[in-house]
DNA sequence: AAAATAAGACACTAATTAGTGAATTAAATA
DNA sequence: TATTTAATTCACTAATTAGTGTCTTATTTT
């Protein structure tokens, strides 16, 4: 077999791409969206930025190239469904907001991820809106419904609300103090009584909705 | 008495710095945080933005007068408890919780300072979040603490995770798609779900902690 | 009424931004 | 090997940004 060299051809419009693609993940991941800039992206990447408009089209057709090649939430899809649920999908539901909350936590580019779409209308992270929308709508249709019958919005309700609670705590504790309602979400034990919480809260509404 | 001149004298520094804290206050509600830039304050107070440099020291110190002279949360405060609670608060607790979801989806200005909150380190926004801590601290001490006893933190837990879900489903709704859950957040159904299963989350809280 | 004070306007600098035209040269092709 | 193609660089423009020095003049003070 042949010897790759170490960094490849000088020239490489492909290897290019690909270092501007991680250059906007790796400014996403430290300074957020707001850091995305032209020229940043361009030195990150350490090329010049006139090729960002040639290749892609400019930063807007870049960034969203990048958002697409991501997947935020691999985590939660219908192929991870354990085969032959038999209780309505509340382990499941309980595992899934349980790591949800520890996965938000440590995953510093998808707090970015949900800050951003909290802040800036773009067509790309509607996209990633929608794609995570049908996700989550096969699970509800193919588990949860089905268990809670005329009470399925409910189920739903409540599920959005938790998922909510565990986006913003974790959003939250990032920035500008972590103490809420006098739990601290950086600490250990705050987020223990938020996680005892929250298996609280779904075994009472597969208990009793 | 004497008349006074329909727009006051012509030069008038405390009208003047009136008129830039109205216009933060304005550009936040409408472009967000984002949008707060000397120039652009400036052009809204319709002033020169050398005044906000003699007048405030600059834009930082203009913006932090405006964040402590508003109150963003006059809605929970320990004056607005009723006396005599006897439910452990439940009641409280649920009317506040449903009134909080109408009152963030209705403020825009609100909205924009807990995304603010969420976005960027600032010392003013920091002792707003500590201002509010500290109102909440009296409530669950005087109110819910008592009740709950040993169980005192999971209460506090539940509420977090209510609280925030209420602030991301509000936050969520104004950009990028409303629907979460299969639930659309600005549609009166939509909500009204949340609110149902706000008050049963509540309910069951209380009932089985 | 004259002088002093300071409110306010204006024009400028310097830094940072996005975007582009032209030149260079590595790699592909003939 | 000679020629063509296109990957890459560099230097520039134009717009927007924050911040400041200076001048004018309304208002206050003496």
């Amino acid at each position: 077999m042949e010897r790759k060299p170490v960094a490849g051809a000088i020239r490489n419009k492909e290897r290019s791409k690909k270092k501007f693609l991680s250059a906007v993940g790796k400014i996403l991941k430290t300074k957020g969206y707001q850091g995305l800039r032209v020229n940043d992206i361009a030195t990150t990447a350490g090329l010049d930025k006139k090729m960002i408009y040639s290749y892609f089209g400019g930063t807007d057709q870049l960034i969203d190239e990048y958002i697409r090649s991501q997947d935020f939430w691999s985590n939660i899809k219908e192929d991870k469904i354990p085969a032959g649920i038999k209780d309505g999908g509340k382990a499941f539901s309980e595992n899934m907001l349980l790591s949800q909350f520890d996965y938000v936590f440590k995953n510093k580019e998808l707090q970015k991820i949900l800050l951003w779409r909290l802040s800036e209308k773009r067509k790309s992270l509607k996209k990633l809106t929608d794609v995570q929308e049908k996700n989550g709508e096969a699970l509800f249709r193919n588990i949860m419904d089905p268990h809670f019958g005329d009470n399925d919005k409910q189920f739903r309700a409540v599920m959005a609300i938790l998922v909510s609670g565990i986006y913003y705590l974790n959003l939250y504790a990032a920035v500008n103090g972590s103490v809420f309602c006098g739990l601290d979400m950086k600490s250990e034990e705050g987020r223990d009584e938020v996680k005892k919480a929250l298996s609280f809260l779904v075994e009472r509404t597969y208990g009793g909705l």
